[in-house]
DNA sequence: TGTGCGAGTGAGTGATTACTCACTTTTATT
DNA sequence: AATAAAAGTGAGTAATCACTCACTCGCACA
């Protein structure tokens, strides 16, 4: 697979901007290649394949989206520029920030906030995980996103709470990692390794893990 | 990729029974094949690359090991056979389990043993998870034998500790997943996405880790 | 009723894929 | 030194890949 050879992220505006209504053949392929990629694998599915199962000529792919590559884009760029600023826009309003709110209820809004999502669209969440593990370029080239995106919205408030007392006093970098690596750890088992319909009740399982994390990360006494 | 149509763990015994030891342009092939397929992945790498970037005719490579399948399992067999059995004989062995060890001890032995393997096998361990979250037949085939020898074997454990008043009141079933969610979360975390020389005091972050998943899950005053 | 145009088509294309096989070279055994 | 087996080779093969293009179709507007 060869991604574009200029910063993909800059395609995110021109893709998204002279945005047609989408035909229904189009719609339908974007469902087939959801479907297929997300089972087995951008590198494991072919065009047409995806054509096959869309009911659709294998032609009719390339006239809309002109390369393999761009169709996987046209999945996954809405995807990510839905996600990752909503983490701010979506968390940071549910819960008022104007008051002091404990690290508690910010960590379970927005795990919450992220679950939901993610449950919503699932498959997309899968594709994303596997391509970002699976090639290198789309994972290099999503890595300065995420850092400034997430790590510069959630720093300053661990370094809020740290100050609040409510943090175990560690370097905010290192609860920052520790954060991560558990949530998106969780994201991961759950959503791409575990059954489907291993979790019942939902905001037990929410509970549990903010109970957990926060007995990791909170003041010792 | 069409992995073997029989249950393919059979193949283990087969596969290492005569075992042979290999020839100098054999190891060239396992390593050129390890490296690639870490960095770009299974189905992303063609023999001819293999066999080019280990200095050998692509046919060497068919001579020994028929396709290009069985060139990945002769990779991951031997790990998931060391791997697997070994939490059990080694962490079980590291500590006296005649004399009532704590949770706590036998948890920090378990993740100091199982990152001290992964270390040692970084690159092997990173094409086994991708390929078990990219292909859903590998990862099928594995299901049952990691049920078997990992949650039969760490099961009773949790509810010997949970019945010595250690653990947190909740299904023996449930902490399991937890415990594995956190555990594998951090592993896939660690070693697949967050860059390589990220952790410098090896004993530090056991310690943080041990902590921070048993705050987690110890009982509840 | 004609005309232009985007949507849709599917046979065709060159490149690449995993894999084969007739052959040569190296190694082991006597 | 003779011989057989094993290791190694690379041109060749059928299949599949992403992608192209000359073409038809259906529909809005003149």
């Amino acid at each position: 697979m060869s991604l574009p050879t200029k910063n993909f992220l800059k395609e995110i505006s021109l893709q998204t901007d002279h945005s047609k209504k989408p035909t229904e053949k189009q719609q339908k392929i974007i469902e087939a290649a959801i479907k297929m990629f997300a089972e087995k694998g951008y590198a494991n599915t072919s065009t047409s394949e995806i054509a096959k199962e869309a009911g659709v000529a294998e032609g009719t792919i390339f006239r809309h989206y002109r390369t393999k590559d761009r169709l996987l884009l046209s999945i996954l760029l809405p995807f990510i520029k839905k996600s990752f600023p909503s983490i701010a826009e979506g968390v940071f309003k549910e819960i008022n920030l104007d008051q002091l709110t404990s690290f508690e209820a910010f960590l379970k809004a927005l795990i919450t906030n992220r679950i939901e999502f993610i449950k919503a669209h699932k498959e997309i969440f899968r594709i994303l995980i596997k391509e970002i593990l699976y090639n290198e370029k789309l994972k290099k080239e999503l890595e300065p996103f995420v850092i400034k995106n997430i790590l510069s919205r959630i720093l300053p408030m661990i370094e809020r709470f740290k100050e609040q007392g409510e943090l175990v006093d560690l370097p905010a970098e290192t609860i920052m990692r520790i954060l991560f690596t558990h949530l998106f750890g969780y994201f991961i088992s759950r959503f791409l390794i575990l059954p489907d319909d291993i979790v019942q009740d939902e905001e037990a399982e929410v509970e549990i893990l903010v109970n957990f994390i926060m007995e990791g990360l909170k003041k010792r006494s």
